[in-house]
DNA sequence: TCGACTCTCACATTTGAACAGG
DNA sequence: ACCTGTTCAAATGTGAGAGTCG
């Protein structure tokens, strides 16, 4: 298992209503790893339908760290790995070109969201009723992609007491580069199409059976001999060979290692032993990282997080605590769409937060005003095909600068007196705080 | 017009929650 | 309270055919 963990803010401004203290080393950890891994190997496809289908492998994580009587909102979503469309051809994902412009990003909110920490800490965490789509119109609330696009599950912790305070909560991220995935509407490698037969109850229907997938595009591109490159075995023999999401990461974990040197990093997925897994603190200058072994040797991942947010004037009228976990207000609340804003960070494209654990703290809105978001134009220049579209979704009152010197962000906040979009419709609305690097 | 590529839908099968009855 | 059996909604990948695009 892999871990990952930030440590928060230990002097961010109190929620609304919580008094400052000390958060401890809140870690994450991928359940299932291994069988994260064995997809990864291949090359992980989702099929994503118009009515919603569900991930699998589903993300499940365990949490430690957290303050066991403060309460924490789970969320996750899906970040696009880079700025290219990809096509299965000939027993690879080869770019077919530039990605399709960005769709509304959403949230997915664990049901039991806001709960507190021991409850979180108690037992993992599943995330099995996420529902993908490549409806861009979906009205279910399910996370809507683009197929034939790759993402990364980033998941966020934040310390609220309900849906209303997450605003004044402080994020904590953590992605897990195994768990990245290529959006698809059928599958196109019929090894992870078996793979999934082999370990989803759900397909037993189709064990034994000569799996193939969509014999008409499949045929002409199916190349056994060459596929098998791509076996986990086969990587492991040639690692020249491997899937190219994993040359792909490599890439950037090299290009991040040149851009900063504040970060510290810390071994990946042992199947990815060569990825790093890293963590940066948004709105800061990085501090170092540390790398967290365990009594089992696994090792886990650490940020620090020092700085001050900056809230917002709001009166923090707190609803306070909302435990109907039955009724999940948040869940009810959240799926919404944002309109994500593009900004480009020149320095963006050599970072891969894909790997990253951090967290800044949350504030600001969006406006309507702006269009759907386009993918980033920039830094394709030097990392062709690799760049890293940073959106802002409700960011866009706001000016975003990035050092590249010192790897240090700040954010202006020009106040809320936009009418654009309120607090409460943000509520309402899902975000997408990784775009908001 | 054609072919390649991608998407949609119906289908058979399986799981698991809910419910009733003992 | 517990166990067992039944029902049914939801989930799965497959494969045919439709739609889109160059």
């Amino acid at each position: 298992m892999q871990h990952i963990s930030g440590k928060p803010n230990m002097m961010i401004p109190s929620p609304p209503t919580a008094e400052p203290y000390h958060q401890g080393n809140v870690r994450m950890t991928l359940e299932k790893a291994d069988l994260w891994k064995s997809f990864h190997n291949l090359g992980t496809e989702m099929i994503i339908t118009k009515h919603g289908r569900r991930m699998f492998p589903h993300c499940n994580v365990s949490l430690s760290g957290l303050q066991p009587y403060t309460n924490y909102v789970l969320m996750v979503e899906m970040v696009p790995v880079d700025n290219s469309r990809y096509r299965w051809n000939k027993g690879q994902w080869d770019m077919a070109g530039k990605a399709e412009p960005q769709l509304p990003c959403r949230t997915y909110v664990h049901p039991d969201s806001p709960t507190p920490g021991s409850y979180w800490m108690k037992q993992s965490v599943s995330f099995l009723k996420l529902k993908l789509t490549n409806h861009t119109l979906d009205q279910h609330g399910h996370i809507i992609l683009h197929s034939m696009h790759r993402y990364i599950p980033r998941f966020s912790v934040v310390q609220a007491d309900s849906l209303h305070s997450v605003r004044w909560g402080h994020f904590h991220y953590f992605s897990f580069p195994e768990t990245s995935f290529t959006a698809v509407t059928a599958y196109q490698n019929t090894k992870i199409a078996k793979l999934k037969i082999d370990h989803n109850p759900f397909a037993k229907g189709f064990k034994g059976e000569n799996t193939r997938t969509h014999s008409k595009s499949w045929g002409d591109n199916m190349v056994s001999a060459k596929e098998d490159l791509f076996s986990p075995w086969a990587i492991e023999q040639d690692p020249s060979q491997s899937h190219s999401l994993h040359t792909e990461l490599l890439e950037l974990h090299d290009h991040r290692q040149d851009y900063s040197t504040e970060e510290q990093m810390v071994p990946g997925p042992a199947s990815m032993s060569s990825q790093p897994c890293r963590s940066v603190e948004h709105g800061r200058l990085p501090s170092p990282s540390s790398v967290v072994e365990d009594c089992k040797g696994r090792r886990s991942y650490e940020s620090h997080l020092r700085d001050v947010a900056t809230v917002p004037g709001h009166k923090t009228n707190s609803p306070g605590p909302v435990r109907d976990m039955g009724h999940t207000p948040l869940a009810q609340a959240m799926p919404q769409d944002y309109r994500m804003s593009p900004v480009h960070l020149p320095t963006s494209s050599k970072t891969y937060p894909g790997y990253l654990g951090y967290s800044y703290p949350l504030y600001g809105h969006y406006t309507t005003n702006q269009g759907m978001g386009q993918w980033s134009e920039g830094g394709t220049g030097q990392y062709p095909g690799q760049s890293l579209t940073h959106h802002l979704p409700f960011f866009t009152s706001q000016t975003l600068t990035a050092d590249h010197g010192t790897h240090q962000r700040s954010v202006h906040h020009h106040g809320n007196t936009e009418a654009e979009w309120s607090w409460s419709q943000y509520l309402t609305s899902s975000y997408c705080a990784w775009c908001s690097i």
